[in-house]
RNA sequence: GGCGCGAUGGCCAAGUGGUAAGGCAAAGGUCUGCAAAACCUUUAUUCACCGGUUCGAAUCCGGUUCGCGCCUCCA
């Protein structure tokens, strides 16, 4: 059994989707007009870690991400830039993609673009008119009349009276009929330059909100199964999805709704001014590597705000060569010949990926997977420690940290790290050395490796060269 | 003002009624020529605070304090 806590419900729940064994998930995906910042991979990140772990679970997921490559933030990029619409956002969606497989979360099925789909954004459009929801303001723009949708309100409760007033209310909206209403269609505005599409209401462009609506409909049907984003986007660009869907086809938009919580730098929240706002560039050039990255971004419960620092980045780097060195053991000890199965070795791998499952099942609780990955990885060593846990049972135990590395996908070192040929020649050197009592000599030679960032381990088969 | 989330050891972080997982850090030990790695041991009678319910509460209820988010296009 799957649970998933459900903003829709405000409560954890069973997952059951519309057909066995199959997920449909759309995720709100970036805005391309500028870099992704860590806070926006955190959410990708849970997104990644959601699907996976359905995966995991023998579901079959069918992926779909929008990009938002027309809104004031692109059209304002493309302008400074003096670049076509098209061309400035093509360089943040190849970007994006670079980011994500350097995070190696695994790519959507679909990515449909905004711009790719403004015929079916104009249809939606025309079937809440003839429902009499949607209407034409004085500035020609196209609303939502909220008014005519009673069911407002399903995700957030908002009470319009409650409404701080002035909170944030643009000054360019009073057009509306209502505050709440939200823009389908915005008309022309000669700011936007040569950004506009013919419609049946005049030249514009869509609404934020009805891309999500339109392109989730096409690929996952009118009705499905997840939808994620993070939190921020509950109010009011989900909720607007939610009537708008609903209005327009008539049926339950969304089952399952998950919402992750803020990335906070250093306690505070990440921004410009305050200096502790990173894309994932800035942390790559600071010398992390992307499984690490992942590691932080992934480590915290996807409800739960997520403190982002170095000192959790370090950590990282010290967990993570834990495991390698558990897989390098256990590569060692595959290689000797033992093909009697042990008991023990079985039932304990068994137990890890079963606390590791059920772990993730829970609402991902990925707390509690990493300490079924990491009681696993001390009883592995202390096998080893006793000369236990050769060949066929190291193979096997190989096997199931690579199934849980279906899931976390930080197993693999980022680096090809191939010793390369002076490094070994001076490993060996110093194994000469070694034997023959000159302990002067290959100290120095270890003191020289560290300063070329490699480390040697003495262990009885000889020394093993790693990385740094 | 309204709505919502949170407060657990030096740091990070699980645990939602039965007596405190895991990671990082620190100290001691085994091993080692010395290290490194690995393993063992130690580190919260206590879960922001005050009441209540209960045989029993970090977990449920009420209140208080503090922190965070949203309240019209920010993941």
């Amino acid at each position: 059994m799957i649970t998933f806590y459900n903003s829709l419900h405000h409560k954890q729940q069973e997952f059951k989707p519309i057909t066995e064994g199959q997920a449909g998930l759309y995720t709100c995906g970036p805005t391309v007009y500028n870099y992704a910042h860590i806070g926006n991979f955190r959410a990708y990140m849970f997104e990644d870690l959601l699907k996976r772990t359905l995966q995991f679970c023998g579901i079959k997921v069918k992926h779909v991400m929008n990009l938002t490559d027309v809104d004031d933030k692109t059209i304002r990029g493309a302008q400074a830039a003096k670049l076509p619409l098209n061309e400035f956002t093509q360089k943040y969606k190849d970007a994006f993609f670079q980011d994500i497989k350097t995070l190696r979360i695994e790519p959507a099925d679909v990515y449909p673009a905004a711009t790719d789909h403004i015929p079916e954004m104009i249809e939606i459009i025309k079937v809440l008119f003839e429902k009499g929801i949607a209407y034409q303001a004085e500035d020609k723009s196209v609303y939502f009349s909220i008014a005519k949708w009673p069911r407002y309100g399903q995700l957030v409760h908002i009470d319009q009276d409650q409404m701080k007033s002035g909170a944030r209310v643009s000054m360019d909206e009073y057009a509306k009929e209502s505050v709440a209403d939200f823009a389908l269609w915005k008309a022309y505005d000669e700011d936007d330059g040569d950004v506009a599409w013919d419609s049946p209401w005049g030249k514009g462009r869509p609404g934020w909100h009805l891309e999500c609506s339109a392109m989730s409909m096409k690929y996952l049907g009118k009705t499905f199964d997840i939808h994620c984003g993070g939190i921020d986007n509950m109010f009011p660009h989900h909720e607007d999805e939610i009537a708008q869907s609903e209005a327009a086809n008539g049926v339950k938009f969304v089952n399952y709704w998950l919402h992750c919580a803020h990335l906070m730098v250093d306690g505070q929240k990440m921004s410009k001014s305050l200096g502790n706002f990173y894309t994932l560039r800035d942390i790559l050039e600071k010398g992390y590597t992307g499984r690490e990255i992942r590691w932080v971004l992934l480590g915290t419960h996807y409800r739960q705000s997520l403190n982002f620092s170095f000192k959790a980045l370090e950590e990282a780097r010290t967990a993570l060569q834990r495991l390698d060195a558990l897989k390098t053991r256990l590569k060692e000890n595959q290689q000797v010949n033992d093909n009697n199965q042990d008991q023990n070795v079985d039932k304990l791998l068994e137990d890890a990926i079963e606390n590791f499952k059920k772990a993730l099942c829970d609402d991902l609780n990925i707390s509690a997977a990493l300490a079924a990955l990491f009681d696993l990885l001390r009883e592995l060593n202390k096998l080893m420690d006793d000369g236990k846990c050769l060949g066929v049972n190291a193979k096997n135990a190989l096997e199931t940290l690579a199934k849980m590395d279906t899931v976390l996908a930080v197993l693999e070192p980022d680096h090809d790290d191939q010793v390369p040929q002076e490094i070994q020649q001076m490993a060996e050197d110093r194994q000469a050395a070694r034997k023959a009592k000159d302990f002067a000599t290959a100290d120095e030679l270890r003191k020289k490796l560290d300063e070329l960032g490699w480390v040697v381990e003495d262990t009885p088969k000889g020394p093993r060269v790693k990385k740094k």
